[in-house]
DNA sequence: TTGTACGCGTTATCAA
DNA sequence: TTGATAACGCGTACAA
């Protein structure tokens, strides 16, 4: 993985093997039209001279990288708060999969649309393909990216209208399901918390008014509740939400983490959870089922997503155009909406 | 960030300015060689153009990669276990840092020594340093690494004995702070939970046999339980140990995960906590603020230890030999122990 | 089966 | 201030 200070390139070897370059590169390669000798005298040589390949040169005569970018837009600055498990199974899954198909992760904070580099102002080609694990607010940047690059897949909403491809969650019906849930249960008047202005939340919303709208509820505007990502300010924000009780009796949370934040602000105001208000969360993150009461939630199958994510930017870098892909979600039934 | 597909490069752009490549290069690299006036001109045309630098090429004549590689040594398949939040803080911290210093990060969750890579069995040069965030346990084959390869630094247990550098908590402080904090509120049989085969682990363990020792009290070896990092199996194997309450009436879990695994279980047995046992944990992770009850922790510095370790690696690379770092920790008291 | 010669896109050295 | 020319380390037609 690193460059030794005293480098040993191809032509030290072949020097040593008394052979030419090419040789050794063939030899390396595995390629048959060396002799089988000669190639494991290679071999043996460029071992025991402690000899690894410039990646870098390599890449640059195959005019490749072998290296994907995978970008999470995560706000700057947001330390501490970000800290979505989410993110860190989706990168494990990341990575394991595009080594599978011999290919490193490089990370980024930064959208590649910023382009406050050091140095020079320019893009540089690093990469051979780039992976957005959530759109975020930079949905149109995102498609002005896909459109002029191409090799571009992204986690999230996925919409009729989508011109690049997009693999997500079927947040839409996992909203639906955990609020049916809660009606079935018989509760009445269920509360939104989550930021509707992300295109992922915004399908939980509308999740959310389907499963009220096929119980003839109406949706009462003051128990949606703009609640942000990040626990803490989700924990600031669901605080004046909580004296609205009881005119709310269930609670859908965008996700586990607003989940918790809303069920500690709740037990802090005596409301007791899941008697007197039932709460269901979203994403399945491990917590969720050891905290108390443990969380009903909707589970993301992020294994499968990252799969389905190499699987699909693998099928563009060949030239394919491959379909978005919404994944079926499922309800996680635990403690805090009350079933049991 | 993307190739593109027909790429246009140094001399497409030297072409069209009617001038050598060598000017092109050192006009878009600022040089003060070049006439202000063609810099201008070129500069223009390069960004008409749409031009982006190949810095592959560019790192290949520099001899650099300005990249550094993360390695995470994660166990494999312990997909939705691992997700330990301080994962993914430090990773955005480091990500962050390097990129202030132009380096971007490659991921790994491979170590450089199991050399299965595919195509050829080198390693390649593909980064300019290396970052382990974690020890876990490869303690002896990150030293043969780092002898090796030098440029090298390490977040984990920081011993007397390492001869490379290593950036660490001071867990032993934490931990002993912790278990005195029990024992000051008038715990006597506090049990400890945790993995000590890991140096990290092994160290808090220290600083609980610390404040044990300075109370005069014994180390019974039956509440030391060896209990996994990962969440699920951190439950299993605390099931059993639950059983020998009252045998117990204080906890000091190694994680905030383990805590709360801990704590569920308890209260499944209608163990009460902080009333019949005092929890404290470490990591200080969000979840540990609002869950119920919530729990006392050990705070690492992860923003704090991100940066010193990046300072520390450009230190490295400048030729430096920067000294190891102990990063103090902190106790956060919240319900979990009692205290209120 | 092996070697020669050139190309990948950029930077650095030396002249001019 | 600019331009040839030679690296950087490797892959690959093409020739031998």
């Amino acid at each position: 993985m690193m460059r030794r200070t005293t480098e040993v390139t191809m032509g030290d070897i072949a020097r040593m093997a008394g052979v030419s370059e090419s040789t050794v590169s063939r030899a390396l390669a595995g390629s048959s039209l060396v002799a089988a000798k000669t190639r494991q005298r290679i071999s043996e040589i460029a071992r025991n001279a402690n000899f690894s390949i410039n990646e870098q040169a390599r890449n640059l005569a195959l005019k490749q990288t072998r290296t994907i970018e995978v970008i999470f837009p995560i706000e700057r600055g947001t330390l501490q708060q970000v800290s979505d498990p989410f993110f860190v199974d989706m990168l494990a899954v990341l990575t394991d999969e595009l080594g599978k198909h011999g290919y490193d992760v490089l990370m980024s904070r930064s959208p590649p649309w910023d382009e406050d580099r050091p140095g020079c102002a320019f893009l540089g080609a690093r990469a051979d393909g780039v992976i957005f694990v959530g759109q975020g607010r930079h949905r149109s940047d995102i498609r002005d990216f896909a459109r002029k690059h191409g090799k571009v897949v992204v986690w999230g909403a996925v919409s009729p209208g989508d011109d690049y491809c997009v693999v997500g969650s079927d947040n839409v019906g996992g909203a639906r399901m955990a609020t049916t849930h809660m009606l079935q249960l018989g509760r009445k008047r269920i509360a939104f918390l989550g930021d509707t202005d992300l295109p992922e939340m915004r399908q939980r919303f509308e999740g959310y008014c389907d499963a009220l709208k096929a119980h003839d509820l109406p949706i009462d505007e003051s128990l949606v509740i703009h609640t942000p990502f990040d626990i803490e300010k989700a924990r600031e924000v669901s605080q004046p939400f909580v004296e609205l009780f009881p005119r709310f009796d269930g609670i859908f949370a965008c996700s586990d983490m607003i989940a918790i934040a809303a069920i500690a602000n709740l037990r802090q105001a005596g409301i007791k959870v899941p008697e007197d208000v039932s709460v269901v969360g979203f994403d399945d993150i491990p917590s969720s089922a050891h905290v108390s009461p443990s969380i009903t939630t909707v589970h993301q199958r992020i294994h499968r997503a990252g799969m389905l994510m190499v699987e699909r930017l693998m099928g563009i870098l060949e030239g394919g155009a491959p379909e978005p892909v919404v994944i079926e979600t499922e309800l996680i039934v635990r403690q805090s909406c009350g079933a049991h």
